[in-house]
DNA sequence: TGTTGCAAATTTGTTAACAATTTTATTTAC
DNA sequence: GTAAATAAAATTGTTAACAAATTTGCAACA
């Protein structure tokens, strides 16, 4: 009724240009412009970019070499991931997260990370999680007590990362994601609060643990308990932490 | 570290130039980008733009009247909400949804409607949710029993919509949103299935009851319950569904 | 008939120039 | 000296023209 062409019947079975399918041209453009908007979106998650900076349309251009087009393209991925806002005529400013907006992100993440353990104690390989138990109980555990916690976050990322995947679930993934790009400061700042990184290694512990049995309601529950525990640091320390 | 400026100190007390802060043509042409992206998502969603439809840039931009850049920076936006994909040099089509993304969606959408009515519970107004019981036993029963659907999902969406804005977290607000505009159309395909509407008012009778005495927990395990149930309806039709 | 090759037309991708707005610098008046 | 007015510079918003790729139409040929 308005649309210029209906669907298109899945194509006849052999294609016959498939080689030019990713041009040359386009391809590496398209490459550039996601790789500029993958180092933009670290630099700001990780406020190597603070909150409130200007995003100048000519400086990013001639930073990265790629026109004031494209730029505009990466900013406008930005600000639709949250991570930046644009106001008429005055550019793009990194956003400054509300307290009331990180407890939004942890009641959310609560439920999300719940799930995602959940799932992945039901579809994921339980010998897995219990080297990972291994892990944790060890080595990890003299890193918290010597206070190296980059190798605590960079360990525990790890084993996030390979709970995600282990659901299977890619829309869960991709929210998730966008989540943690946008806490990941204030989980850094948790971390380091008193008590707080011993605490959370007993609470991962314990849902690995549970991940083991294999016990799938028992890890979520576990896991909701970590994320609460971690909004009430948040809330009892927030003046340290923003 | 890298930044062409650093953040500014929140303004001095007096703003002196606010009125031209949103200059008429600006607004006006993001108006009129923001009016088409919203138009688009709808017939999208509405599948009155079938999955596999090819959105031409310049059919679209002598349609709604506005240049081809524009129709770019909306089809950017329906990219990245998942509703279209867009493939080098061949443009843009409407996405069409696997049958295991419905169920990565469905699994979500279970966790995270179950937020919605606990928070809902706990931060609403009890006597709205009396209100709303109040009509689900009555009017609305009769117009499933008489088959009338339009009318029933209308009073759902607007109960659902008040349920949402009762949390007043804005970014489970967003992310329903960006799921709810997924499944649309299986939510519609599926009411229509054989017991399903008797059973889903049920079911949501079940979880008003829980919202009014109140019990947020009990509200969000019916809620879920719902979710599951729907979607092993889908499980069973999916021939129908597809 | 149908299939291969080629040129024309269409469509998407990109940029550079222009327009509008905001910011900064300078002048003027008190 | 301070503040308002004004001009210049810088920045963002938009478009139109160009470049590159894909699709389509049409012969030529088997």
């Amino acid at each position: 009724m308005s649309m210029p062409r209906k669907p298109r019947q899945s194509q006849s079975v052999n294609k016959p240009k498939e080689m030019a399918r990713n041009s040359l041209r386009t391809n590496v453009n398209n490459q550039v412009v996601s790789s500029v908007t993958q180092e933009l979106r670290h630099l700001i998650a990780t406020q190597e970019i603070p909150p409130g900076s200007k995003l100048s349309e000519v400086f990013l251009s001639e930073k990265y070499g790629i026109s004031r087009s494209r730029v505009r393209d990466v900013l406008s991925t930005l600000e639709q991931r949250g991570l930046v806002e644009r106001i008429p005529n005055r550019g793009a400013i990194v956003v400054r997260l509300e307290i009331s907006q990180i407890f939004d992100l942890y009641e959310v993440r609560e439920v999300l990370e719940g799930l995602c353990v959940r799932l992945a104690t039901i579809r994921g390989d339980s010998k897995k999680w219990q080297a990972y138990l291994k892990e944790f109980n060890g080595h990890l555990e003299k890193f918290v007590k010597q206070g190296d916690i980059d190798q605590y976050i960079a360990a525990y990322e790890r084993f996030h990362a390979d709970v995600v995947a282990s659901t299977g679930n890619q829309i869960l993934a991709e929210i998730l994601d966008g989540i943690f790009e946008r806490t990941q400061t204030v989980i850094r700042r948790t971390i380091i609060l008193p008590g707080r990184a011993t605490q959370g290694l007993k609470q991962h512990q314990a849902v690995l643990a549970a991940m083991c049995e294999p016990n799938p309601e028992k890890a979520e529950q576990a896991r909701r308990e970590t994320l609460r525990s971690a909004k009430s640091y948040i809330e009892r320390y927030q003046k340290y932490i923003l």
